[in-house]
DNA sequence: TCTTATGCATAAGAGATTTATGTATATATT
DNA sequence: AATATATACATAAATCTCTTATGCATAAGA
């Protein structure tokens, strides 16, 4: 993903909140809507999206359905019953790290 | 550290600005103080605190100065002009990931 | 006396991501 | 027509960071 190692392990958390947008997405698109929506800040890589993807889907908090388009191959995911909400856990929990960080990195924050 | 893994590779920018804060400490005492800070929201493990303490001073970042104290040894580090303005760097990366995270999580933020 | 707190350290394993490949079709460029 | 770029998937090896499990040692509290 991105240059700063701070994006380490909040993949899951950005694919759920897309999908939780947008309803059904495919790989391709995430990375591509993760590039606008940063205005290229960050880029998400094949070699983590995909297998992030898979492992979701073997948890069951996505589904898939493959297509075709123009010839080519697309698999669309969207959230399971449980993948919204863990979806839900997920966002709260970024919140709560970022309320942490700043109880931390700006002393006037205080964790409550 | 923490229980969620969004904390993974936040370890040195908390180390840094604490450093940066309190001018000198001891790996104990930034357990004490993570701990403190955050309400035990977040605990430092020490197998990730003194490699990592290790790794900073390896690349000039920290300055060490070994004392006793009660009979039992502390070292205590603190930054070195390097250091100084790596911690500058680290906080306002860490700014950049929560403003892009921000951008991906709520719509309504924009990265500029 | 036994447990907890203080204080350091390292090694094995797990987990997430990067980097490097590989395959294939469609479209744009030279 | 040939080549490069974009689209679209996938996986494997290496790397990095952290967790978990130890180990050693002193001080203080129950």
């Amino acid at each position: 993903m991105g240059n700063s190692n701070l994006y380490k392990g909040s993949l899951t958390t950005i694919i759920l909140k897309l999908l939780e947008e947008h309803h059904k997405m495919y790989g391709y698109e995430i990375t591509q809507k993760v590039k606008e929506l940063t205005k290229g800040e960050l880029k998400i890589t094949e070699g983590a999206l995909y297998p992030s993807l898979h492992k979701l889907e073997a948890e069951g908090l996505l589904d898939v359905e493959v297509t075709k388009v123009d010839n080519r191959l697309r698999k669309y995911y969207k959230l399971t019953e449980q993948g919204t909400k863990e979806t839900v856990n997920k966002l709260s929990e970024l919140q709560e790290y970022i309320k942490t960080m700043q109880a931390l990195v700006n002393p006037k924050f205080v964790v409550k």
